[in-house]
DNA sequence: ATGCAGGACTGACGCAAAGCAGCCTGAGGC
DNA sequence: GCCTCAGGCTGCTTTGCGTCAGTCCTGCAT
């Protein structure tokens, strides 16, 4: 019986028609099951022939470290994202991805991926679009970083990550659970924690949102997109593209 | 006879090795030629059933525009870079193009795009890859908006221009022609148009770059690359890897 | 020749965010 | 019980960059 149910098929049958041949192909994907402890490098940044990974339960995050040891996080993974693309594609991983909390994922090989391309010409198509709606999101970190103002930035941040997980089926309407720390928010938006610390208290004295103990509660979710300049767009899982 | 001169089959051999017959469906792309004027809208963010491009002469910038009147540049376009797609796979663009001087470009329509996907698989492979290698650049500029104080983030965008420039035949060790007002500058960089003025001052002041009359002279190319933490590894073009 | 617009350039001033320095709390470890 | 350490939190000082408010130069249209 083929997996319909991985949380990879899913999201690439929204793009591409997939035949069963395909399919079968894509459930192999999801044979080499691993754990991954918190704090764990699944790759690092300048490795060669890294695997990529399909995230089942966990959350992670993607950076790039400067030479004088600054860290830019540039994307958050959670459950059902694909992570290490590019290091399979370069040969040589261009940023370092690390576990946030302890997760399971799906290892993915640089054989597996090339002989599905191979063999499974639809895959590729589609593995292009969620590679392209991951471009998508990095632009959307771009225009915060370079246009927004910090309050914003944050108001941005946690709306994404409420709206991503919303379309994996976690969190709900109010909020969600959130295992990132001050100091991710901060190197993914580029500010100090000390700041970060400084605008996540005028957010929850303004009433817009309350981030503490673990737990994102949007209490003035209008207000906040309207801070933000929130448009879900981006995200927006329109339907097949190719049939 | 085949058009193996054609700016975008040179850049995707350089990945993945191409049949005759993949090479002939890529040829068919370029016929469509087109010339733009300069500062005309090529894709419009929203625009649904755009086309995409790939440039064989001129310069172009794709941005998003926020709420407030805004602008941020993501990228810029030189010749040999495609562009739009996203605005095809997704159906409608979630960004716009905007021609900086003359263009002239070959387009590329959607029922193209789709049908040498499901004829050529291994162009979809290459196609990919190319896009692969646009995300990084794009992460890049993430670092750099958010890591990188004003000057390191001016050094790094120009030496960065210069090895793109230098990629496909423009420009020399010394410098490049660079068609960029300090307002193009301003918007890529997270800037304003002010403070671009001061940083290029210092920047030819101190002897590193100068920037003037539409020519960029690198005074000090090892300097340059010593304060931006510039590194080529991201704009690298390895050998291929499906044979 | 005159007016005008776009782009480069400059100085004065204010503010948002960084840096520094330190305190408080809770969870583990011994 | 105490110690340590990570993470959250705060006040004060400093600074990088934006904003405002111009000037100057060049090319173009009238």
């Amino acid at each position: 019986m083929l997996n319909l149910q991985s949380p990879l098929s899913r999201k690439l049958t929204a793009f591409v028609a997939l035949s069963d041949a395909d399919l079968a192909t894509l459930a192999r994907f999801d044979r080499r099951r691993k754990t991954f402890h918190s704090g764990h490098e699944m790759i690092h940044e300048g490795e060669v022939n890294a695997s990529a990974y399909i995230l089942s339960t966990g959350w992670a995050c993607s950076y790039k470290i400067l030479p004088d040891g600054d860290r830019q996080i540039v994307d958050f993974q959670i459950p059902g994202d694909f992570l290490g693309l590019r290091s399979i594609l370069f040969r040589t991983a261009d940023h370092t991805v690390e576990a946030i909390t302890r997760i399971e994922a799906s290892e993915v090989l640089e054989p597996d991926l090339l002989d599905a391309f191979a063999n499974a010409p639809r895959l590729a198509t589609a593995v292009l679009w969620a590679a392209s709606r991951d471009e998508a999101m990095v632009v959307e970190h771009l225009v915060n970083l370079g246009r927004r103002s910090a309050e914003e930035r944050m108001a941005h941040l946690l709306l994404e990550l409420g709206a991503r997980l919303h379309l994996v089926g976690l969190g709900d309407e109010a909020g969600f659970d959130c295992p990132l720390t001050q100091y991710h928010l901060a190197d993914a938006l580029g500010l100090s924690a000390v700041h970060v610390n400084r605008v996540l208290r005028r957010l929850r004295e303004d009433g817009l949102v309350t981030f503490q103990k673990g737990r994102v509660i949007v209490d003035a979710p209008a207000r906040l997109r309207d801070l933000a300049g929130f448009d879900t767009a981006y995200l927006d899982q329109t339907g097949p593209l190719l049939r």
